[in-house]
DNA sequence: ATTAGCACTCAAAAATGGTGAGTGCTAATA
DNA sequence: TATTAGCACTCACCATTTTTGAGTGCTAAT
């Protein structure tokens, strides 16, 4: 390196270091100089290579596993391949999740989406419910036996909460459906922020002897909208991280399928790359660039759908740093699109005459 | 063995035996003869243990990984060690589990169960819900929207499953009510079973010009009920599954950690540990007698837990064939009782009043 | 019936040695 | 000046051998 020390790759470092990645996203091998002579177009002598591949070794690309083994390349390495991808024209090939049939509950179409990702990168997957605040659509109160009242609440993307409610009296009939009116008068359409002090002593003045189930009642509401608002992160194919034992030892991959397990750590995750948006959704975070512990020696690839409303959530994939980018941001991609186009239609019949 | 060479062990070596797997049990080595005559009380020499195992061998009940290897219990083996632990007087002592304070929710609940018996054991546990054949105690059909009707469905068990009905057009408050009531006045009470086509046929007369209508709630009823029918399994401390290489090879584990994920196969073995009752509900699998194919190089004990009104449930580890089964089943015991109470209590506050 | 003693076995660990892919460096070449 | 050919060197990987030691079965003595 006599030329410049401190310069940005020349073309053909960048070719090179291209050639070395490309080679060993496919063979999961240290790819040495002879290989990269003969595999990239430019008619080079392998010593040149070499040469080529010292200097790249001293910027941070590649690395040697141990000395006289080929090169490997590092996260800076990745990052670069995986950035470079992208100024490169995309042709979003279709991907085959005709399986993607219309699903009711928002709930099994989630599920099923971590399945087909699944199943067609053959990483372990996880989706995530859309962040959106949740506002009621729809209050029952019913009285189901003399202990129990079951409070169904229905928010938005037609969720569905129950929550069994103890009182010690059972409520008469009417009462019942007095509650229902008050309670729908008063809730239908709030977010969880909406319901404050305020709101709570206006309806309990209302409520007239009845205020006490009405705290009970209150409570059990404000934990439904909580669970509601909870993250929720589906996941599938776990056991595709047992593929991949270059991610270190069984206890390290056992801790990582914990974490899988666990979801809390997950959610993190996804909270950022909800938040930190980008053009086209898609968020890499290769190696140490993860936020979450655990998975320092993965690579975690994301992409954002968004509902109508506004609301966004997360699909995304965990393997291993040596993965076929492209393939899984293509795939990502087109499950976004048909994520996107399934809210799409489902808010023109939901909302057809209601608002 | 020149006395009698089909005769039952006898007493000395019953208690060789037993001390051979105990010790194997607890080390996980092959044992071998000058262990064997230090460990236990009765002074024999190295050379006379040697001459009993060879006969225990001879018999099934031990077996040499390699010649010149210490021995290691059979099936066999394992199955008269787990028989004999049942001779012993047993004092069940307690479990740490304070954690399972009153959850409302049976979902809740078993998870929770689950949970525990993963974090006392270091094995991997399943949990099935009682198995009781669900009848209706509540049904309510509101309005959500212009398209979509609620079924919400308790059957007993404060079980709550809710169904959307997409209809085509809104129904009108007053016809809400009736088929409420319609509904109610007919399948209170009514298990699977109970709806036949007589009853439909009835209802639908009933039912008027709504007829039509009816016949997608019937669907969306019957859907629910099914589910709630359906066998549920709650799986916990999966992962530990890996930290018993002893299991085989990763991909055997794999396959294993699939068989729990899918949920599929455990059902039928759940069905099995129900139906096939004994006196104090454990159960336990040893090797090539497990009923999932996946499962014959593990253990699995088992113990059933009633409800009062004579439903069923499993809960259960899988773990290695080298198990400390005594713990296992003084904790699966312990948890078995305290569901038990659980139940008699809800039973109890739940009833009153109202049959 | 039990035991001491001894030769034998064999898995697992440690030592040995050969192979080859790959390197860095130097000197020759275009 | 950039490229290349050539060469000595390194080192993971593999297969083979050696060593070790726990454990056995058998026999003869108690």
């Amino acid at each position: 390196m006599r030329k410049d020390d401190c310069m940005e790759l020349d073309e053909r470092k960048k070719k090179i270091l291209k050639a070395i990645i490309a080679n060993y996203l496919e063979t999961g091998e240290p790819v040495g100089s002879r290989t990269i002579s003969k595999y990239t177009d430019l008619n080079l002598s392998s010593a040149t290579i070499r040469n080529e591949m010292a200097d790249l070794e001293e910027m941070g690309y590649i690395i040697q596993p141990h000395t006289s083994a080929g090169r490997i390349p590092t996260d800076t390495g990745y990052r670069f391949y995986v950035d470079s991808l992208k100024e490169e024209k995309e042709e979003v090939e279709e991907t085959k999740s005709a399986l993607l049939e219309r699903v009711d509950r928002m709930e099994l179409l989630l599920k099923q989406v971590a399945k087909v990702l699944a199943y067609n990168t053959n990483y372990a997957t996880m989706v995530s419910a859309p962040n959106y605040k949740k506002t009621v659509k729809f209050i029952q109160l019913s009285q189901v036996d003399s202990e129990n009242l079951l409070a169904v609440i229905v928010v938005d993307g037609n969720i569905v909460k129950n929550q069994m409610i103890r009182v010690n009296e059972p409520l008469e009939n009417e009462n019942v459906l007095k509650f229902n009116i008050l309670l729908n008068t008063f809730l239908q359409g709030a977010s969880l922020d909406d319901i404050n002090l305020e709101m709570i002593q206006t309806m309990k003045s209302q409520a007239g002897e009845y205020a006490p189930i009405l705290e009970n009642i209150f409570q059990g509401i404000i934990d439904a909208i909580h669970d509601a608002n909870e993250l929720e992160i589906y996941t599938s194919g776990t056991t595709n991280i047992l593929k991949y034992p270059e991610l270190g030892d069984i206890s390290k991959t056992s801790e990582l399928l914990e974490t899988f397990e666990d979801k809390n750590e997950l959610s993190h995750l996804i909270e950022e790359t909800v938040n930190k948006d980008n053009e086209d959704g898609i968020h890499i975070y290769i190696g140490e660039e993860t936020p979450v512990e655990n998975m320092k020696d993965c690579s975690i690839v994301t992409a954002t759908y968004k509902m109508p409303e506004g609301a966004k959530g997360t699909i995304g994939i965990i393997g291993p740093k040596r993965m076929d980018y492209k393939k899984v941001v293509n795939t990502l991609k087109n499950l976004t699109i048909e994520l996107d186009d399934i809210f799409k239609k489902g808010k023109e019949v939901n909302d057809d005459g209601q608002k």
